[in-house]
DNA sequence: CGGGCCGTTGACACAAATCAATGTCCGTGG
DNA sequence: CCACGGACATTGATTTGTGTCAACGGCCCG
């Protein structure tokens, strides 16, 4: 790997190789996919409902959320998507977009276009499966959305969403202490949640008493394991561990 | 297609071909997959929480759901598989089940190992990608099912899943009226929603104004329309229209 | 005939939404 | 440098949708 050459797509790689085992040749030829850079402004959607898109969106620094909403307005926030992500992967196999995506603090992204996916998918089916796998990682990541959402108080709701993100930030869950950086406000955490910004700040309140603090932008776990049962939470579900080399012969 | 053989898996090729285009040659490749057929009393788990899975099962007759719970013992379906569904799609790229599957009724299923479906995929980049887009339109769903519970109240919400049920059983949304086999107890129903069994039945009470009437198995609705408005319901994630073809040459 | 599952209904409790202010921080422009 | 405005956070009072508890009824099936 030392000699592998530079570039944007790296922390993609990484993304993949976590949960997937690909031959030296994959992982050159997915570092050599084409990618456009770009910068996207804070609250501004980059895709928006029902339009066509012909790429997927590496996030490469910042934070993007998939955005749907009920008649009324009300919105929900259906994924959240951080650096190494790729935030639009099942575009490739359905183009037509069935929910916005909005950079919630300026974000830095990687454009892959369709095609070169598709491609690179075709060509290698290691490929084909790492990309598969990580859909259904995403997928299974809803799953335990839904069950936070429909089954669990706001409470616990709310230490779950924020102990996922401490797993998926990397944030050292196995101290005590975690502490990471989380750009979101609390109505962004209502729409994700489900709830009210006014609840949302009630709960972040009573959840001092589990140890957690909340300053505008940083995220503060006293005890990991005292939080995680507020929580609920198993991090079993994000795959953390890379699952068996099944490559096809 | 007078002359293919016959196979279990007719009802399965049918609903990828709804949706990707397939040559003959991959089609055959489909309807030769080898299959273990199984039946499933009402009620029971063929698939247990953590277990390690070596095939997917497509519904043939019945209906399947998949059981998440939070830590108290709260049940919530994350999703529901009518015949022709193949219900554990992912579990070909995560063999370990995040959830259990379940037998709602008496469910005929077709058992398709996991290798056989890899080798499949591996071969043909078209069956790679109509299974891929098909754990895709799972995914969607999911997130519509997150809308309804996250940011619908609760007569919009089971509004919205009968109408989504309605429209996968293709119970002709066309015309005025809807009827259709619904073998769902209202416990069922409220593990699908988000809500409780007793709010579930006061809810369809409700819904009557709105011409909805549920008899133990089959659901009746007077006009299409009026309800599907009272269930703020959008056909158009369930990608009812076939995609483009999108084939890599 | 009896027992169990499921649907139905009522009274009541409570979590979360709603409504409405006020406070704090921060960038911007006068 | 200070005044202003806007985005967020915070708090209180009040309402309401949904959960909880408990009982009863119908129906099927053994």
């Amino acid at each position: 790997m030392a000699t592998q050459p530079w570039s944007p797509l790296h922390p993609f790689l990484g993304r993949l190789t976590r949960r997937s085992v690909l031959s030296p040749t994959e992982e050159r030829e997915i570092l050599g996919l084409p990618t456009r850079l770009m910068q996207v402004a804070p609250n501004t959607d980059f895709v928006r409902l029902g339009e066509t898109t012909m790429q997927a969106y590496v996030v490469l620094d910042g934070l993007v959320g998939r955005f749907d909403q009920n008649d009324c307005g009300g919105r929900q926030i259906t994924a959240l998507h951080i650096p190494g992500d790729m935030s639009d992967l099942q575009s490739v196999v359905q183009p037509r977009a069935s929910s916005a995506l909005q950079a919630m603090t300026t974000t830095t992204l990687a454009a892959v276009p369709h095609t070169a996916l598709r491609n690179a998918a075709a060509a290698f089916p290691g490929i084909a499966e790492a990309l598969w796998r990580d859909c259904s990682v995403d997928a299974a990541i809803l799953a335990q959305w839904m069950v936070n959402i429909g089954r669990r108080d706001a409470r616990t709701r709310l230490a779950h969403l924020i102990c996922e993100l401490a797993c998926r930030f990397g944030a050292a869950p196995a101290t005590g202490q975690v502490r990471f950086a989380l750009p979101m406000t609390q109505a962004q955490l209502a729409d994700a949640t489900g709830l009210t910004p006014v609840h949302v700040n009630r709960v972040i309140k009573s959840l001092k008493s589990d140890g957690l603090t909340m300053r505008p932008r940083t995220v503060w776990i006293d005890n990991w394991k005292t939080f995680a049962k507020a929580g609920e939470f198993d991090e079993e579900y994000l795959q953390t561990g890379r699952g068996p080399a099944h490559r096809s012969k």
